[in-house]
RNA sequence: AGGCGCGUAGCUCAGUUGGUUAGAGCGCUACCUUGACAUGGUAGAGGUCACCAGUUCGAAUCUGGUCGUGCCUACCA
């Protein structure tokens, strides 16, 4: 019979040749025996459903002590279970003279010329397979049979499997529920033995003969069983896998079963937060051991973050050298140092070369410094649904410049402090400006959005939710707005002391919303604002966190001030694109049929003057002539800056024609979703409605637009 | 091989139960040192939402398939 093999030295320890039941070519062999080469052993022909007929000759060596595959054979067929490997990999007594004391890899080539020489070799060909190897050391893993412990699991799981199906532990994504379920319905019995040199040893104790006892410690074994001190015992080798002792975690670190006060106040605790790969190894097997000896459910959600993966997607790992350490990302760490430490203690020095390109590739200048805050901002950021998370440097950078524009904000609002003070909400309520009560509101939508991502476990929502309102509400708008009021103090001293109390408030509110997400910026800052708000206290870590409060909530203030904001932008679009000067003071006019608009003319002139850098507002009564001018719509509002001297006519006819190709591509989109009977009829009404809106403003605007056009089209 | 994910702007990622002309940060272009901030400001460019088919009045979103990619588990004589 003809076999194929990978690994000839096995040669030495196969106790069958196995065929498949149904193989024609070989059922009449069944149950006969071949002689095994170079062993002088003679070992029966089985019939098996492992055997694939299509691959190879449909013959297969089996050696039950150094394959899994062929171990269950072996198990099936009752066949004799010969160890041929040392410890050390080398060929034991078990076999044949020869070949005793070879290493593995020598006994395979002798084997091959031994068999050649028998004129038994039938060919020698490249087969290409995946070979085990230690994910330390890199050697090649021999599957070798040993005795070792089994956690029988079955009965654990049961109960562990029920705690998640009736929702006392809900697990955040919810999806990862299933990776649990897998897990756990097809679990098999747990080896509990670790071949290492730290960690409890397993206390189980051997007599000479081999007969086990199981007890806390020798003495204990000794007297639970009435072995005299005569008998000698040797404990076993192997440890206690290290999941197994900690999935005691939850109730030993309470005190659990000695002192059960903080185990009664605190157990089961809320949330185990933990990476996805952990779910088997922990998660696992805290929610069943905790469940059998205490009862109890461990925890009630389970927060499943993603992993962090280096900049090309591989997982972090020591022995790959790509290992991020957050100290040097706060600290910052030269190029040299960083390779230094990523290739200090290797287990596999060879792939220092390789560790040391890759690392040089990455980070040429090696790592700035980006402060604490930015990085844990940056994995708030990151911490969406997704199971992976891809490190990007550069976002950490990013966050760090938000810390930056937070100690700017606060110095801004110090400087305006300076020989001043101010009283308290009820003083200042009367004096407050629409942009006043805009922020005071927009800090109400955010704390209430940083509430429900809170709830959700949406802490990269949240990022960014407070990100933007601090940057592009607080800073870019609020701060600038504030300018006109503080810097003509005089004119009216009570709206610039309400904008110096509304600046001031908002910043120290805001750091405490922000303080679970950036510590110590919040902290340093806070201890500086806070007392010229009448606050004492220690630290920011004891102050309440912002509770939402829907009465502070003002539509008409951010109606006024996103008003306020596109007559702004809509005349910095036309500087930026009439390339304008920002340094040049500019005039401008505002027509509209809308009445409201004019009265809000009223109450934001000084916000445009000073934002939008304007010699002059007029305001133009419907039908009145306008002068040649660059347009601008926001809603029904025409904003229009005087051409002379300023603006090419082509450009402008250019920006205008621009404008309209967006409105007609808008148009032609809406339109025809409207003109679609279908969508019209099932559709639900709000649905229509706002379509219909958005079709009748983008038709105004293109018609007031084209006739702009015109006009100039006349001029030139 | 089996299981589970993922493919959205140059890059890293959001996008709730299908109803936007698809968003953010970084990067890019132009202009700007104005009295918090150049680690900044203003304006702007950039996407057939991997591909194909289907369901629907309507799909980045739901279904099926294809391709690509990642992880987990097992492992081929």
């Amino acid at each position: 019979m003809v076999i194929a093999t990978t690994r000839p030295e096995t040669l030495l320890g196969d106790s069958a040749v196995a065929v498949h039941p149904e193989d024609a070519r070989y059922t009449h062999l069944v149950g006969k025996f071949v002689d095994l080469p170079l062993c002088g052993r003679r070992i029966p022909i089985v019939a098996d459903d492992y055997v694939d007929p299509e691959f190879g000759t449909g013959c297969v060596k089996i050696t039950p002590a150094h394959d899994f595959n062929d171990y269950e054979v072996g198990k099936r067929h009752d066949l004799e279970i010969i160890n041929i490997l040392t410890k050390q990999a080398s060929i034991n007594d078990e076999a044949p003279e020869a070949y005793r004391g070879l290493d593995r890899f020598e006994a395979r080539k002798q084997i091959v010329a031994d068999i050649e020489a028998l004129g038994l070799l039938e060919k020698i060909e490249p087969h290409k397979l995946k070979v085990p190897r230690g994910d330390r050391s890199g050697v090649i893993i021999e599957p070798y049979l040993t005795h070792q412990w089994y956690v029988a699991v079955q009965s654990l799981a049961d109960p562990a499997i029920k705690a998640v199906e009736n929702g006392d532990i809900e697990f955040v994504p919810k999806n990862w529920e299933n990776t649990y379920f897998a897990w756990m319905r097809n679990i098999q019995d747990w080896c509990i033995s670790r071949q290492l040199w730290w960690g409890h040893r397993i206390p189980a104790w051997y007599d000479e003969d081999d007969k086990v006892y199981v007890g806390t410690d020798e003495a204990s074994v000794r007297a639970a069983h009435g072995l005299g001190d005569d008998i000698i015992l040797r404990q076993d080798e192997d440890v206690l896998d290290t999941w197994f002792s900690s999935a005691l975690w939850t109730f030993s670190t309470l005190g659990w079963p000695d002192e059960t006060e903080f185990f009664d106040k605190f157990h089961p605790t809320n949330v185990l937060v933990t990476g996805f790969d952990i779910i088997f190894f922990w998660v696992a097997r805290m929610i069943m051991m905790t469940l059998k000896f205490t009862g109890q459910i461990p925890f009630k959600k389970v927060y499943i973050t993603g992993l962090v993966r280096d900049e090309n997607g591989q997982k972090m790992s020591k022995s790959k050298g790509n290992i991020l350490d957050p100290i040097d990302l706060i600290d910052g760490i030269s190029i040299e140092d960083l390779l230094a430490k990523r290739t200090a203690d290797m287990m596999q020095p060879q792939l220092k070369q390789k560790i040391e390109k890759a690392t040089k590739a990455s980070f040429p200048d090696g790592i700035a410094a980006y402060g604490t805050d930015a990085l844990r901002f940056t994995f708030y950021s990151l911490a969406s649904t997704g199971r992976d998370i891809k490190f990007d440097l550069g976002r950490t950078e990013g966050y760090r410049n938000f810390c930056n524009k937070i100690w700017n904000a606060a110095r801004y609002v110090m400087m305006n402090m300076e020989d001043k003070s101010v009283s308290d909400a009820a003083h200042h309520a009367p004096h407050f400006s629409p942009a006043d009560r805009w922020i005071i509101s927009r800090f109400e939508g955010t704390a209430k959005q940083i509430e429900e991502c809170m709830e959700s476990y949406r802490f990269d929502i949240a990022a960014q939710t407070l990100q933007e309102f601090v940057w592009n509400e607080y800073c870019d708008w609020y701060v600038e707005l504030s300018k006109p009021v503080l810097w003509d103090d005089e004119a009216n001293p009570e709206a610039a002391a309400a904008a110096r109390f509304v600046l001031l408030s908002i910043l120290e509110k805001s750091l405490r919303l922000m303080h679970p997400f950036m510590p110590y910026i919040t902290e340093e800052v806070w201890q500086r604002i806070a007392p010229l708000l009448g606050i004492t206290g220690d630290s920011i870590m004891l102050q309440p966190f912002p509770v939402p409060n829907a009465d502070n909530r003002d539509e008409q203030a951010e109606e006024s001030i996103e008003w306020i904001k596109g007559v702004i932008v809509g005349i910095r679009n036309i500087r930026g694109e009439m390339d304008i000067s920002p340094a040049k003071t500019i005039k401008v006019f505002l027509r509209s049929d809308n009445q409201a608009d004019k009265q809000r003319l009223d109450e934001a002139r000084v916000f445009l003057q000073k934002l939008a850098k304007l010699e002059s507002i007029d305001w133009l009564e419907p039908g009145a002539t306008a002068p040649t001018a660059a347009t601008q719509l926001h809603g029904q509002l025409e904003i229009l800056v005087p051409m002379a001297g300023l603006i090419d006519v082509a450009a402008e006819q250019a920006r205008l024609d621009k404008e309209i190709g967006k409105l007609e591509g808008g148009i032609k989109a809406v339109g025809g979703k409207l003109g679609n009977a279908k969508f019209v009829d099932n559709a639900p009404d709000a649905v229509v409605a706002k379509e219909r809106e958005k079709l009748a403003e983008m038709e105004s605007a293109v018609v007031a637009l084209r006739t702009k056009r015109e006009e100039l089209a006349a001029l030139a």
